[in-house]
DNA sequence: ACATTCAATTTACATATGTAATTTATTTTA
DNA sequence: TAAAATAAATTACATATGTAAATTGAATGT
């Protein structure tokens, strides 16, 4: 699996959220952030590691996406995570969250109706 | 916040499940996957941290105890990971785990269960 | 007291990461 | 076509991290 950095998560995002995008596209969308030069080395890391990919060249500028799904990468992420900080345990978690009040019985309803969904 | 790395985190693991344990308590209880010199650097940055403490000494072996909570640091953590990954959002991340069939309904009838007594 | 042992401390070193400046090479313009 | 502009590529550099060997210094045995 390839490995992400924050940092060039952030450029993923900017990709996943908009399909396609020039070096500029990406670095308007995190100027805010970063400079433009800093923005352009984790472009470049994201494709020494195979993580996107040049779709297109106009003039000198070049559009990239992503060679990584999204949800996939979420999917790996979540489970990883799962397994550092709870054993693996969805319960453990949830349990968590349910202690913040970050979780009540009506987001328990709606994922309840969703899964009733699913199975039809 | 302190910042633990995943290899210290096996570490600070440790600590919490005992409560307190020597330098040779946690080479031992870590030993397959490191070197004993590897864990002495994990304990010595740690403590630089200030995430552990030394709390005895016996002949030159120091017993170590945990400042961090392991509570807290899993709530820290889960919601920063869920910023990162979720846009902050649980039902997002319970979605993921509904999808993939790591989350059942009777998982979240228990939850539910667990609200109403945490009501009372 | 002195030598020996051994836990702790220091040093080492490659790779990753955040951050950005500098250089290069290709377009575009005059 | 020569000069200027500029996107991309390269280089830079400090800190973090995984990994461990080398050194030190305090306990302990003789």
């Amino acid at each position: 699996m390839i490995k992400i950095s924050d940092a060039e998560l952030v450029v993923m995002k900017v990709l996943w959220q908009k399909g396609e995008a020039t070096s500029f596209d990406i670095i308007d969308n995190i100027k805010e952030n970063w400079n433009e030069s800093t923005v352009r080395t984790l472009i470049n890391r994201l494709h020494a590691k195979g993580a996107i990919e040049p779709v297109k060249k106009e003039g000198k500028t070049y559009t990239y996406r992503s060679k990584i799904n999204e949800e996939e990468y979420r999917i790996v992420e979540s489970n990883s995570f799962l397994k550092k900080m709870y054993e693996g345990s969805v319960n453990n978690l949830l349990l968590n969250f349910v202690k913040q009040r970050k979780l009540s019985k009506k987001d328990l309803e709606h994922l309840m109706n969703l899964i009733d969904e699913e199975e039809r």
